[in-house]
DNA sequence: CGTTCTCTTGATGGGTCTCAATATGCGTGG
DNA sequence: CCACGCATATTGAGACCCATCAAGAGAACG
C-alpha cells in the first residue's frame, strides 16, 4: 500500500475511534486513504469472538478492491482517532493511464493484500502465541518505517492488548503474560502507546524461522 | 473460481501426484485451470512446519495472480494425479472485452481468493480443530458441487489426514480424533477416499456460528 | 512380498483458555 | 478539583484442548 498522490484535492476528514467507517454488507463509492491513525477490518462471529482480518497504518489504502466489487463485505472501524482521505472511484478511473495511474494503484493494494494475508494464515496456522507476536510486532515496525514514524527502533502503537488479541488469533490475558515475557527478556518495551525494540534480531528469531 | 470456455484449444496436460505446477518464486507466462484432481499452494517453515495456503479443486484457476504479477510466491503441487489446461497470459489478454472476458474472469479469481482467506484467517484464529474441520468439509462439498460431483451427499475427498492437519493447522493425529469423533456422532463417513455426509445439518452447526 | 504411506490408538505433557480478582489510568461531570 | 465510572492492564488458579511421542495395523505400491 503505497502513498500517492491524487490531482484532486479530496476531502480530508476527522473520523474518532471506534467511529465505522464502513459497515457489514455496505455499499460506497468511495475508497479511504490512512493520512492519520490506525484501522481495522474485523469479523465478529454471533457468541462474541472477534477476528481482525486487516489492519490500515497511515499511507495505506483502506480496502482497494472495492472498487471492484463497490461494497464492503466486513466492517472496518477505527482504532484510533484519524485522519483519512475519501477518494471516490470516478477520480481513480479518471487518472487510469495517468503517470499516477489509480486502477493500477488500486491492484498493487489488492496484491499486497493478498501476500498479506497468505503470511496471517501461516501465522495462525503454523506459529505459537510468542511467534505470532512478535511477527506482528516486526510487521507494525516495518510497515511504519517507511512513514518516518520509527525514530531509532523507536514507535507508536497504540493497539489495546485486546487488539492484539483478536489480530494474532489468542486470548487478550495470554496477549499480556507474552508481552511481560518479551519486556522481561528485554526483547522490546511497550508503554504509554509506545514501543521500542531493544533486541530487534532477538525479536526477528522469536518471530520464528522465515520461509523455505 | 467460475468455469469457463476459451475460443482457442489449450493444452490439456496430466500431472502426477506430488509433482509441482510451480515452484517457489518461478517465474510463469501462464496459469492452470483444474479439470480433474486436486492441488495445493503451500508454504513449508525450515523445520518441518507446513501451512497449506489454498486448495485447487476442479473448475478453479490455480493463482490467478500469476496473470498480474507474472511470477509464483509459493509451490503448488498436485494432491493427486491431475489433469489441468494451461492457458497462456496473452490467449487471456487477446480474449479481454469479448463475451468471455479473460482479464474481468482473472480479476474474479482473485477476489475470490481474498474472500476465502479471509474466511480463513478467522477459522483459524477463532475457531476450535473440530468447528476448522467441519467447516472445510461441508465448504470442499459446496465447492465440488457445482462440478456435478456431489451426488446426495456423497462425493470423492482425496486428501490424507495430513494434508487436512496442514489445511486447517492442527496436528494429523487430532484431525484422526476429530474425524473419529465426527463418524461416531454419525455426522459423516470418510472411507476409501469418499466422504457421505450423514447429517449435513449438524455438520454445519458445528462448523461454527455464521458471521454476525 | 517387502517397503513405504496412511491410519489408528494410548499415554503424557504443555501451551493456552477461562474465570476471577485487583490494580491502574483516564475522561466526564458534579 | 474531586468523585465516579469505565476501559485497560495485570496476576493467579485451575481446567482443557491439543501437541508430541511412540507403537502397531492396514493398505497401497513397486
Amino acid at each position: 500500500m503505497t502513498a500517492a498522490k491524487l490531482e484532486t484535492t479530496p476531502t480530508r476528514n476527522e473520523i474518532r475511534r471506534h467511529k465505522h467507517l464502513a459497515r457489514r454488507h455496505e455499499n460506497t463509492d468511495r475508497i479511504f486513504r490512512v493520512e492519520e491513525g490506525w484501522a481495522c477490518q474485523y469479523r465478529l462471529l454471533p457468541d462474541g469472538r472477534r477476528q481482525i482480518i486487516a489492519l490500515f497504518l497511515p499511507g495505506d489504502y483502506c480496502e482497494a478492491q472495492w472498487v471492484l466489487t463497490g461494497h464492503a463485505n466486513w466492517p472496518v472501524v477505527a482504532l484510533t482517532d484519524m485522519f483519512v482521505t475519501e477518494i471516490p472511484f470516478r477520480d481513480i478511473r479518471a487518472h487510469s493511464g495517468h503517470e499516477f495511474d489509480g486502477m493500477k494503484s488500486m491492484l498493487g493494494s489488492i496484491m499486497h493484500t493478498l501476500k498479506s494475508h497468505e503470511k496471517w494464515i501461516v501465522n495462525l496456522g503454523r506459529m505459537s502465541a510468542t511467534e505470532r507476536i512478535c511477527a506482528l510486532l516486526h510487521d507494525l515496525v516495518e510497515r511504519l518505517r517507511p512513514t518516518g514514524k520509527v525514530v531509532s527502533d523507536h514507535c507508536p502503537m497504540p493497539l489495546t492488548q485486546y487488539d492484539l488479541a483478536d489480530i494474532v488469533g489468542i486470548s487478550s490475558v495470554h496477549v499480556n503474560r507474552v508481552l511481560q515475557m518479551l519486556r522481561g527478556e528485554g526483547v522490546i518495551s511497550l508503554e504509554a502507546g509506545r514501543l521500542a525494540l531493544l533486541n530487534p534480531a532477538e525479536l526477528r528469531r522469536l518471530g520464528g524461522p522465515a520461509h523455505a
